[in-house]
DNA sequence: AATGAATGAGGGTTCATTCAT
DNA sequence: TATGAATGAACCCTCATTCAT
């Protein structure tokens, strides 16, 4: 997302560059693809219409490069995590944690992703970043896995991808599906006790899932 | 969705806009709310523009009515179920497994239910019928648990709401994020192993989250 | 407007006729003809679209029934006027109070009228009984000049078709053009006391017009 | 509607402006304004529909300015009046020929009033520049009256409102119920000998209006 | 680097009207 | 007599996008 080139020009240029994949992010996240608007995010980022078609050359690869934004900042954030693997266990709480509260506090990674599906992964599929981006996804889970199983904690036959699985569903579908879940339950799933309650289940039942 | 009246344009006419109510459902779950063109239902239902007015009122109402389908149809095939209660864990896993291909089986629920949540449930907070329809969310869980723990089998301290969640966050996050995920893990989750697997593990996974 | 037919069910459709008749005037009078929507007729006369058409053949058509109705209470309501043309000045006051009374109480008269104008009288060419209805127009007006100019009152050189345009004139502009005079002369010429100056003042005028 | 912008660009927009605004005019004045369509009026300016859109923002915000632009022109027409004070009758009746004159040779101006006063003056009391304009709505008659006052030619107690609208009256009811006139009183006030007459009728009422 | 002007296709919706019973 | 069902044209407006400076 950062150029090398400098002076004021480019640097302005960097910044209405910037301005605008921000504003993007924000009404994709809001109204969806189809429903997000380039007057509407030109009009967001104080530039105008003319000047996304000059940095990202249409609407699709705008969201493409929103797509490979959110994915790198959640890789960013994943990244800084510093997990003590000698408590293998505290260490999947904190993991489960970190996600939990990534989706919580970026919704926008949620509703993004949530658009990108039911175009069923088309932009995704032709953003070449996007594919280097997802290496790691076992990066951090793996290491904890197996210091559990080294330790005689969590069962052998554990397997990875179910397990990644596992926590994001967890993590994720509570927050994608707040508002028809809140009304078909009869519950305000936005309260934070209801949030931090479901956190301390989620953590449980992962443990749960992997312990002998 | 049924009337009394007799007739053969009285039929025609509930033909007609059933055939407008299913095309809706397909398109609203294959293009999303914005997405999805008037003109494109009517055309599929065989029928024009207009009609669609004549039946629904707008397009947005129509979408309610799509909603509140899609939620009835789910309840009704929910009530089929006829669950062994002598034998909670096997209950348990009909019931898991029941979820879990309702969504495999409709797609369209899936999306329409994400649609709805990108809109922040908006069109379900119009409808006076969903409310209704959502009184029995619990009606098939509860007794499972409950057999369960007077067997000695379940622990006692389960929250049902949580469980209703975990079993939802699980069948769903598959298959509403499939494209996403097949790209992000790198394999295909679309197979029909895969899904298999995935059935297996969060049977186990549910029982574990409920056995003492 | 009245049919001989007799028998429960003619009187039924005789109603229902009048119904829309009324219902069209109210509506053609505020929306006018291209607004009026055949449906707000229908629906204010408690009764449905293809009603209008069976009774009135199009919304053309039955615009030209209003027209035709609007002249023939008109005219029902001149033709009661009863004169003392004993008292040529006070006729002629009170012919001018009975004009100006009757645009303010019937302000569907002059807005079907100003609409019909708009359409270049389009409608008024088509109907047959409209030339007739216009025949008797100087038929009250005449006496008094007549009079007036027996008793050596009035001017001997009055034009009858100009005294006619000036009385009308002054009665009408007043109440066709209510909205934007209030705004542009910055008064509301909706006030009583206006209202009252105002006939005051034209009736001086008509006979500062007759007069020798 | 002038701006300061040079160059053949900006140039070229203020004429789509003003040709959209003069065809605005035409259609309006010939349709009225729920008659009138976009289309109609982007293709007789040689533009497309887009383009009002850009220019005024909404059909409704068009005709605030073909309202605007009415009112402005028929001011612009009375501030070029020269009127000899010191012969206020002549002055008077070079008044009243100018408002008569403007009427008749200007349509646009009487029909657009019209379908305001159908409207009840909605679009006009959206418009702030409007009341700016009707400031000076006695601007050139006061001073007549005065001076005829001074001279012991007209009477003490004149109202001026009552003055301003009997003239208006006398000029504009002839011209906006052409059609429904001609066709009622069975004579054709379109002809230039009864435009003439009526003229002169209405001076010399006018006269008689204010005289001692 | 940045922007105002322009465009054509198509969006949801409404209209007067006719069909069929 | 009366009425639901159906229609196609058109209406206002919005969209993503390109042109020309």
């Amino acid at each position: 997302m950062q150029t090398r080139k400098t002076g004021v020009r480019a640097q302005q240029a960097d910044r209405t560059k910037q301005n605008i994949l921000q504003a993007a992010v924000k009404v994709f996240s809001k109204e969806g693809f189809t429903g997000g608007r380039i007057e509407q995010i030109s009009s967001l980022a104080k530039s105008n219409d003319r000047m996304i078609y000059y940095y990202f050359g249409s609407k699709e690869k705008l969201f493409i490069c929103v797509l490979e934004h959110i994915y790198a900042s959640f890789n960013q954030a994943e990244a800084k995590l510093r997990l003590d693997l000698s408590d293998p266990e505290g260490a999947l709480r904190e993991l489960v944690a970190f996600i939990w509260h990534y989706y919580v506090r970026h919704p926008e990674f949620v509703t993004i992703l949530a658009t990108e599906n039911l175009h069923q992964g088309k932009h995704a599929r032709k953003s070449p970043n996007l594919k280097e981006l997802s290496g790691e996804a076992f990066g951090v889970l793996r290491p904890i896995i197996e210091a559990g199983q080294a330790k005689g904690l969590f069962r052998a036959d554990i397997d990875i991808k179910h397990t990644y699985l596992m926590i994001a569903s967890l993590c994720y579908f509570y927050n994608s599906n707040l508002y028809t879940l809140s009304s078909f339950l009869a519950v305000d799933l936005a309260e934070k006790q209801a949030k931090s309650d479901w956190l301390d289940f989620i953590s449980d039942l992962a443990l749960r899932g992997l312990r002998c």
